[in-house]
DNA sequence: CGGCTGCTGATACGGCATATCGTTAGCATA
DNA sequence: TATGCTAACGATATGCCGTATCAGCAGCCG
């Protein structure tokens, strides 16, 4: 043990493997009064490393060692933070993915599955207005957006 | 038995009592190849009756003589067909509704559960634009708009 | 009217998500 | 550092929702 601050034991925190990203997170979650564990960290960062939407049950799989209740809590718990947002898939597959801005929307390639975020596209004024025009006052909305990415648009 | 035109027995259509929506969803169906069954009729009817966004559930409920794997069918063929749209509350809850006009989008009130065909917001050239921008061929999209209708605004 | 075939419906099945609850561990306090 | 409160964990039970199965039935065509 070659570190001068020793490590306590059992399930202490990884600290040096523990990435910025998931530091950050933990931070921002116990500023809400959630505690920081090992393996809520662990569901953190097995998210964060995802380079598409992935499903909860693609957490549980890739987290052997860590129970599902556990990780569906932890998923749901980042969602209601707005750390994480659902996404929808054409055919209704419920997905997650990391949030790192705050409101905005997903292009979902049908092929390769991957996503990216739709920028420079403001609807929400137009959505308001069309809204008011049938007597509704708008609170929020949802839009997915599905086509093909660059690599898949040739196949 | 009064009425001159005797009735068969048992599965016969109920012929008068049957609405012409029904009826031209049934012909609609039959030009894709799809029977003209009794408990398909009273799946369609049903779901024409409902005023506002329904569950698979919900419509089970109401036919408690038909069975629930023909319910689904039912609304699964409708949904193919594009006589019933799939609608997705804020929570993810799915429901479903008659679909009378071909692509269009949905305010959903959120205190009522009522809902109003978006109209005069047309979106999709936008969005192609901006999927463009990422490198995404659109090939389509979903959107839905949670608010508080008229009646349910002020309270 | 006779037969082919799609449809029906009771029920079994399976996936996904949550509820339960005894145990563990984070962390505040002294 | 020791202590105690309580959130969090995790194995498992439970439940919902939708589909698969399959023998019998009925729509529809010839």
């Amino acid at each position: 043990m070659t570190v001068a601050t020793a490590r306590h034991k059992g399930h202490n925190h990884p600290g040096p493997r523990s990435s910025a990203v998931v530091d950050d997170i933990v931070a921002q979650l116990a500023g809400q009064g959630h505690r920081d564990t090992e393996p809520r960290r662990l569901v953190i960062a097995a998210a964060a490393a995802q380079r598409r939407p992935f499903t909860a049950e693609e957490l549980c799989a890739a987290l052997p060692c860590v129970g599902r209740a556990t990780v569906y809590r932890g998923l749901r718990m980042l969602v209601a933070s707005e750390l994480v947002c659902r996404v929808l898939l054409e055919d209704g597959e419920i997905r997650y993915q990391m949030s790192y801005a705050g409101h905005h929307h997903h292009l979902l390639c049908v092929a390769c599955g991957v996503s990216a975020d739709l920028v420079g596209c403001d609807v929400a004024d137009r959505l308001k207005e069309a809204a008011a025009a049938a007597g509704f006052l708008m609170r929020g909305h949802r839009l997915e957006v599905y086509g093909r990415c660059a690599g898949c648009a040739d196949g």
